[in-house]
DNA sequence: CGGCAATGCGCC
DNA sequence: AAACGGCGCATTGCCG
């Protein structure tokens, strides 16, 4: 038996910025209704009821009923309010069943109104049941209370609550549950949500003070140079224009470019090639780059968002989404885990050293101890710099991680069937110098050839999905000549692995076909396409080696002006497309061999990861945090949990990846704090 | 005031 | 022969 759930809540903790944990543990936070489907029947269940209610109870203390809802918000309301205050029975993550991660597994969008709108199914729109609904959270600015809960208003909350029910009910019913393999990897997901992450909350808050004492002088000056604060993009960029310096963005690279301060990192971005450095930049124009640059990275709201999230455990929750990518890569949320800075640039000490300094907070010894690029670093960039080691282990127990070097690169080899590189890998030999010795043609050496070296190190990473040489020079080589990026993509392409070019037209032909056809299977290199009916919709299914799909929605045939197609030498031909959300935008995306084979290949090393992060949950290993080719956990400190044991489990074999020959590497590291 | 697009920045 | 992949969040600025 199923019941299908959804409550209405009133409070004055921001469930955005907090995210579900946090909200549902708050003391301020009540129930305003829970609607639940069950035998065809809407119920409602509000405090008021509560007394009467025997059904409710029955139902969540059966073992064999399990509860349906729409994304974790439900499970974190009855772990936290409905369990410990209105006293019913705990519902352990096996009874739950999400309607959300089903949309996420087929690629569509993740709130309920857009899923069902995309599926075709009804979607009520109760503007005022919402209005009153939310403003039951709010003073009403012209009494200075809160809205009474009247019998009119408590209806309209009430009718309000039961369309979502509805909603998620017509999803279940269209969607169904995830499939076996799929519904593991999801109850770790939540798991591990539900663990959560401990927070270092004494170092968030001394960092939060040195960030305030040095940005506020300096957003000052910026404001007396400028008239502007150092945020406002678009109004900074024309000042720039008045003062005679034009530029076309401000990108990092772009500032960095007329600093002269890009000869530490190759420019990844060609943008301000042709500017050069500005001998003669003002003094004012250039203190002012500088300021925005230290003020405005954004990485510093991620303080705010710690303090916010964090339970009264210390522990920050539901930071991970399930399948958030097409492929089936997680997403990270709220204080979003899986885009720290690096904060390598900055030397001077490590991690200890760091966060000593950020606790003391004394400028004047951070300036002296600490360099980036062999300039004095500034406490703001410190604390950048330091930003992730504010995920800390809790007492006793330490973090112990793995990730899978080039893990994409490797599989994109392995299934072309390069053997022959890969069987180099397998030895434990790096391919860069390889790549590198045939754009040169001499014997490339790591430490002696350092630019030659990271060229084929580059070349190697970023050539296996049908990059063009434009795009290669623009971001690896912006100094060389057309010729140069020409043939580094050459070197990839004929000389280093000519396979890779086979698998990009193999699986753009096997896909084309399918959608020509729609329901037989064409298949390339072991992976097959068929368009697929679900939910009366037509899906594009992309079948793995291990048996998983990856969605494509509502994909077409149509015709593709081809990038290098001109007026007098017209190059259209046959392609297909599909819809997907790229940032928040549902937008239509053109099927081209280098795309597909770059889905697939980062849908396999998910995979990778999921069955590691399986055996490691069954061997006994918490994981806390998963970022995309990386497995943290934080185990007991005894000596029992092991860099060399974690990468045993990591490297234990898969059947396919077996099968064609994956080389693998575990690179580990343990530490108190997340590092690296 | 909330929604949305554009821009920018961080990661793998 | 040939093609820039996957994300989330913060801010500004515009619109209704």
């Amino acid at each position: 038996m199923k019941v299908v759930l959804d409550f209405e809540t009133a409070s004055f903790c921001d469930l955005k910025l907090c995210g579900a944990d946090r909200y549902a543990q708050d003391p301020n936070t009540e129930v305003l209704s829970l609607v639940y489907h069950v035998n065809n029947t809407y119920n409602l269940w509000s405090p008021a009821t509560a007394a009467t209610d025997d059904l409710l109870r029955r139902l969540a203390a059966d073992p064999s009923v399990k509860f349906v809802s729409h994304a974790s918000f439900e499970q974190a309301v009855w772990r936290w309010i409905m369990v410990p205050v209105f006293g019913f029975a705990p519902i352990p993550i096996k009874r739950w069943v999400d309607t959300q991660a089903s949309c996420a597994l087929h690629a569509l969008p993740l709130d309920l109104d857009h899923a069902l709108s995309v599926l075709g199914l009804p979607v009520v729109k109760d503007l005022d049941g919402r209005k009153v609904t939310l403003d039951l959270s709010k003073i009403n600015k012209k009494t200075g209370m809160l809205p009474a809960k009247t019998p009119e208003i408590m209806e309209k909350v009430y009718d309000y609550n039961r369309i979502d029910v509805v909603g998620t009910v017509h999803l279940h019913d269209a969607l169904g549950e995830l499939p076996d393999g799929e519904r593991t990897v999801w109850e770790i997901d939540q798991a591990i949500n539900q663990r959560g992450i401990k927070i270092d909350l004494p170092f968030v808050r001394a960092a939060k003070r040195l960030v305030n004492e040095g940005s506020m002088p300096l957003v000052q000056e910026f404001r007396e140079i400028t008239g502007l604060n150092p945020t406002q993009g678009a109004k900074f960029l024309q000042w720039l224009g008045d003062k005679g310096v034009e530029l076309p963005n401000l990108k990092k690279e772009t500032v960095a470019a007329i600093l002269g301060e890009d000869d530490e990192d190759q420019s990844e971005d060609g943008s301000a090639g042709g500017l050069g450095e500005l001998d003669n930049l003002p003094g004012e124009v250039r203190r002012a780059l500088d300021i925005r640059a230290l003020v405005g990275s954004s990485s510093l709201k991620k303080l705010d968002r710690m303090e916010h999230c964090v339970g009264f455990d210390g522990r920050a929750r539901g930071l991970l989404q399930y399948h958030a990518a097409a492929t089936g890569r997680w997403a990270g949320r709220i204080l979003q885990p899986q885009n720290f800075p690096q904060g390598s640039d900055v030397e001077g000490g490590g991690v200890e050293e760091k966060i000593s300094a950020v606790l003391a907070g004394d400028r004047a010894a951070i300036l002296s101890t600490f360099t980036r690029n062999k300039r004095p670093c500034d406490p703001l960039e410190l604390v950048v710099a330091s930003l992730r080691h504010a995920l800390l282990a809790g007492g006793g127990f330490t973090f112990v991680a793995g990730d899978y070097a080039g893990i994409e690169a490797r599989i994109v080899l392995a299934l072309a069937g390069q053997h022959d590189k890969t069987e180099l890998m397998a030895k434990g030999l790096s391919p860069y110098c390889d790549v590198a010795g045939l754009i040169y043609g001499r014997p490339i050496d790591k430490y002696k050839d350092p630019v030659e070296y990271k060229i084929g190190k580059n070349t190697f990473l970023g050539c296996g999905f049908q990059m063009g040489w434009q795009t290669y020079q623009k971001r690896y080589c912006p100094n060389e000549s057309d010729e140069f990026a020409k043939a580094g993509i050459d070197a990839y392409r004929k000389a280093f692995a000519p396979l890779v070019p086979r698998l990009w037209k193999g699986l753009e032909d096997a896909a084309l076909e399918a959608c020509h056809n729609p329901g037989k299977v064409f298949g390339s290199h072991g992976i097959r396409y068929k368009i697929k009916t679900i939910a009366d919709k037509p899906f594009m299914v992309c079948r793995l080696l291990d048996e998983k799909d990856i969605y494509y929605f509502d994909p077409r045939p149509c015709l593709k002006r081809m990038p290098w197609s001109t007026p007098e030498k017209e190059d259209i031909r046959p392609a297909w497309k599909y819809r997907t959300k790229k940032k928040g935008a549902w937008v239509w995306v053109d099927a081209y061999g280098g795309i597909l084979t770059e889905n697939v290949v980062q849908a396999l090393a998910r995979q990778l990861l999921c069955r590691a992060m399986e055996r490691l949950e069954a061997a006994g290993w918490p994981i806390v945090l998963t970022v995309h080719d990386e497995i943290m956990c934080e185990v007991p400190d005894n000596g029992e949990y092991t860099e060399g044991r974690l990468k045993e489990i990591m490297c234990a074999p898969v059947e396919w990846a077996e099968q064609i020959k994956v080389p693998i590497n575990v690179e580990t590291w343990q530490s108190t704090r997340y590092k690296k």
